[in-house]
DNA sequence: GTGTTTGTTATCAA
DNA sequence: CTTGATAACAAACA
């Protein structure tokens, strides 16, 4: 599930390969996946060129030379795949196979760049979409959809602490809401609160100040270290080259269901928080 | 055939 | 208004 740390891996990656060469080629192979019309979609990326990666939560946005920006949203199980031609003939590898994590066969979306350079937008299960907005439309997704940025100058424990007030929920639904923080899905919630030592089942507003802080330090801490990993591959995701990301060894309690606790001699647990699958120690997280 | 997986949104109920 | 619960979407897998 691509969260903050997959998809800001494949920013870092598009940076450095797509911006600057002009698009020479849309393909859409699956309209349901392009929110714009097919027609006006190709209209507006056709000889146009990226200038910029930018990314908000689990949204990337990709600036283009016309002053629009293509969002994409990987949602569940999304792949952006970036591959050259040079590459290719220089013995490289070529579009990841099907058994390396379903690719070909799920391609929805390709976009083809001067030079043999081409990104393929891949998703199983087509809960993803790509849409080509002005940078009016952007800005104000990026305002209304989001809330406080991990790893920006943002991120301060002023904004932070405010969030938690007059809140009667659940630590796991704080922590997944989009509009609360951005960026953290179902892995890195679960992971968050195993080094914050709190239990997910929490609610924000019984939680010590003690507590909150560790939350605030464990949200940045662990993500940055998934980034540096290039993120978790816990069913499809994938970089732009195609490759796993390194830092699913690393995961603590997520998918660790009755194996022993990193931390303690208890057994990690599976419960059901905010609707979805929950992992966590009973023992070290109170 | 059944249940499970989750990002996001919609809908309903308390 | 707030919150939680549930379904919906979609496709694959055990």
């Amino acid at each position: 599930m691509p969260e903050l740390p997959e998809v800001e891996t494949i920013r870092r990656d598009l940076e450095t390969k797509i911006i600057g060469h002009e698009i020479s080629a849309v393909i859409i192979l699956d309209d349901k996946i392009v929110q714009n019309r097919p027609r006006d979609f190709v209209k507006k990326l056709l000889n146009n060129k990226f200038i910029v990666a930018e990314r908000r939560g689990k949204l990337l946005a990709l600036g283009l030379a016309t002053g629009e920006y293509l969002l994409i949203h990987l949602k569940m199980t999304g792949q952006l795949i970036y591959q050259s031609h040079d590459k290719i003939i220089a013995g490289g590898h070529s579009w990841p196979r099907a058994e390396d994590n379903f690719s070909e066969r799920f391609t929805r979306v390709k976009i083809e760049l001067s030079g043999g350079r081409e990104i393929r937008f891949n998703d199983m299960r087509r809960f993803g979409y790509l849409k080509v907005v002005s940078a009016a439309e952007k800005e104000k997704i990026f305002q209304n959809n989001f809330g406080i940025e991990p790893l920006t100058p943002d991120f301060t424990w002023d904004n932070f602490s405010g969030l938690f007030a007059k809140r009667a929920i659940g630590i796991k639904s704080f922590l997944l809401n989009q509009k609360i923080i951005s960026g953290l899905g179902n892995i890195y919630a679960d992971e968050v609160c195993f080094h914050a030592g709190v239990a997910p089942t929490r609610r924000v507003d019984k939680l010590s100040e003690r507590e909150r802080k560790k939350l605030f330090r464990c949200i940045p801490s662990v993500l940055a270290l998934a980034i540096k990993n290039r993120g978790t591959t816990f069913n499809s995701f994938v970089d732009a080259d195609g490759k796993k990301g390194g830092f699913s060894g690393f995961l603590k309690v997520y998918g660790r269901e009755g194996e022993k606790c990193p931390g303690c001699p208890g057994v990690i647990r599976k419960i059901r928080a905010a609707g979805r699958g929950t992992h966590y120690c009973p023992d070290c997280q109170s």
